[in-house]
DNA sequence: AATATAGCGTGTCTAAATTACACCATTAAA
DNA sequence: TTTAATGGTGTAATTTAGACACGCTATATT
């Protein structure tokens, strides 16, 4: 028996892609949901705007209470806007992504009932997500793709000090491509916007890689015109 | 004295920063309002969604009831959620941008009441705009100078047969500097997109120039995988 | 102590792309 | 026929991107 579910008009929601590197792997946050429709089903972090908080507040509230996560500079990337992407009524979201650190410690916990759990899934055997999501994310993958090329945005999911390797094991994960080692590590030095620390890797059982860390100061100054342009 | 309006709640509404080239200049298309609040204030085209039209779909309803223009390819860039970016209520706005060729005969003009005129203006000394339109049209403009390095956009704003000079002028609008006539055409011509057509200009009081056409066809082929990731 | 293992770190050559730069040719109008 | 305005063209120097392979070093194992 189909369950009859109340309707309603218009109203804003948020869904977050949140983008994690752990082990090798490039990963995602899901839910698994709590509520009617698409109960039990896994879905990207998202719920409904309030009246009285601006769409970048809500993002931030609405991630923290489906995941516990705070603090991550989220940028949304598209509006989808689609009259019958939710069952219940009109509802346009505004798609957010973020990409950050998973650390081992820091579990990802619902703070709310809407969800059940929240997890990290490897971006590469996705199921069918509730809703639109899968297109969503889709897209959200394809943007940050895209911006790797012109943002540092690939700093942002490794820990603050890193070997030259994660990092091109990294670009590797988003591209879904081998690049060369040596052309790699030229162009990233290239730059000048890593720098080298004292320090290396510590605990394996190899020759230890030097770390460095992303200058950010320096990466603003070398990039404020950023543009390559034509010409 | 103050007029007391009425508020409402949540509304989706769409903004259209629509681009134009003609005589030289970048222009934006503007309406003058009719309505409160800023009745007689000078705005960016833009309206509120209906329950049963998706964004898409309202955004050309939108650009047509206003300034009568149709069938253009809009594409959404940006959404603004602030709480107080509309004085009545709640307003979320997904912005979209469009560019086109403006044909001297064709007259722009609003379908509805709501605005008193629609027009032209460059984009050089635009005056303050109502609501946040103005950050808005700064936001388009600079996607659409990012877009300009790796999307076939420039065409859309020339009539079908165009000179590489009136090429290169557009490219310096939209970019806002002097490129090098030699290697603007070197180029753009080894790109293999552009047609070299039979016919010259006319009506010109000096030599004429020659007249391309833009091969969306060849452009597709070539530009399938198109990113220009590292390596 | 010797050896095996696994990943670290490095340089050169070639091809392609980018930039800087100046003058004669053509057309229409005066 | 002269003038004014823009059209159209090439080369050299520099920079950037890409292909490509091996000895080094730290640890673990025996």
């Amino acid at each position: 028996m189909e369950v009859k579910l109340p309707t309603f008009d218009s109203v804003f929601s948020i869904d977050c892609v949140i983008f994690g590197f752990d082990a090798g792997e490039l990963k995602i946050l899901l839910i698994e949901r709590n509520e009617e429709p698409f109960k039990d089903w896994l879905a990207l972090p998202g719920y409904i705007v309030e009246q009285d908080e601006s769409i970048d507040d809500a993002a931030e509230r609405i991630l923290y209470e489906l995941t516990g996560l705070r603090d991550l500079h989220m940028q949304q990337f598209h509006t989808f806007g689609e009259v019958n992407r939710h069952p219940q009524g009109r509802v346009i979201t505004v798609a957010y992504y973020a990409l950050i650190r998973i650390n081992g410690q820091k579990e990802v916990k619902p703070v709310t009932q809407y969800a059940k759990k929240a997890f990290w899934h490897s971006v590469n055997d996705l199921p069918k997500l509730a809703f639109d999501h899968s297109e969503i994310f889709n897209t959200g993958f394809n943007k940050i793709r895209r911006r790797l090329n012109y943002q540092p945005i690939a700093f942002e999911l490794l820990p603050e000090k890193f070997t030259l390797t994660q990092l091109q094991s990294l670009y590797e994960a988003i591209l879904n491509k081998k690049l060369d080692k040596r052309n790699f590590r030229k162009k990233m030095l290239s730059y000048g916007f890593l720098k080298e620390l004292d320090e290396k890797q510590k605990g394996v059982s190899y020759r230890a890689a030097k770390l460095y860390k992303f200058d950010r100061r320096k990466y603003a100054k070398i990039f404020q015109n950023e543009m390559n342009l034509v010409q």
